[in-house]
DNA sequence: TAATAATATCTTGAATACGAGATTAATTTA
DNA sequence: TAAATTAATCTCGTATTCAAGATATTATTA
């Protein structure tokens, strides 16, 4: 009686939900597995995003940095007070202007990313080895739309 | 200086995690939708989860509801007594081995559940609009290839 | 110039999640 | 049958996140 409460749907209908639920899985066991690998070197996913960006672009105001990588401002205080904590990060406030303040590694920092971001890179590769390339573009493709169709006005 | 250190990178491994930043971005957009909506019947989305489980499944042992919704014991408890208190759950001991204690579904919860799911339905169906049926199949079947390579033995 | 609006960061409180350990019951073993 | 093991649930402490509001600074406007 409760199992075809689902079969009674509309056959479109059952397809966006059965997508909905292989995304979920799918996108839920890669963060797994990336954050798996990022615990080796003692970084949530968040610290790690941040210093991800550090490390590819520089010293950056701390609010461009959340907008990046989606995290609230609140939360954004506290990634970089557990990254300055640990030495990898420093604040250093703008000279023009007194409101903002930019983020950056230190040479611990640097040091550090220089030494993990590959071996991170090369996991979140070796967890993808189940595709080819050709299909992994398919994916991107894909997803990009879907993206944007999931966030363009009702 | 620091911008190219991504362009020295092997580009098969650019591309995995080119695949991984969109994969993320597309999942978060979709779950967001998702929350959204739940939002309008007071539930988040775990709230949703096992309450839709329940109503396809009928009563089930909360441990099972677990594994399937994937959350931590402790977080079900949580869930569990949160949807207690609503008045669209209720526990039930299971009768052969008190150990197992089964959720169900209250009357108030099926009624809500029969209003609401179709309307869920189809707002992550209407989330999906940017991709054609045959993009969805073959969505699917890429997402299922790459959760499986994930999740196998490294 | 004074008042207002906009911007950036930080503070605080609530919601949600996990993990470790406690409790209770069932099952297996000696 | 007693002890040990396994299993299911719950309790408790901690971590993470967001949202709303507070504070400080800059920009705009009257």
């Amino acid at each position: 009686m409760h199992e075809n409460r689902l079969e009674l749907m509309d056959a479109d209908v059952q397809q966006s939900l059965k997508l909905f639920v292989v995304l979920s899985r799918a996108s839920k066991t890669l963060m797994d597995y990336a954050q798996h690998d990022m615990k080796h070197y003692q970084l949530n996913p968040s610290e790690f995003a941040v210093m991800e960006m550090l490390y590819h672009k520089g010293s950056t105001p701390i609010q461009q940095i959340g907008g990046k990588v989606l995290l609230a401002s609140g939360t954004m205080t506290y990634v970089v007070d557990k990254l300055v904590n640990k030495g990898y990060i420093k604040r250093r406030p703008c000279e023009q202007d007194r409101r903002v303040i930019y983020a950056e590694l230190t040479e611990e920092g640097e040091r550090v990313m220089t030494a993990i971001f590959p071996k991170h890179a090369a996991a979140i590769h070796e967890s993808m080895r189940g595709l080819t390339a050709d299909e992994k573009q398919q994916l991107i493709e894909l997803l990009k739309t879907l993206g944007q169709s999931a966030t363009s006005p009702e």
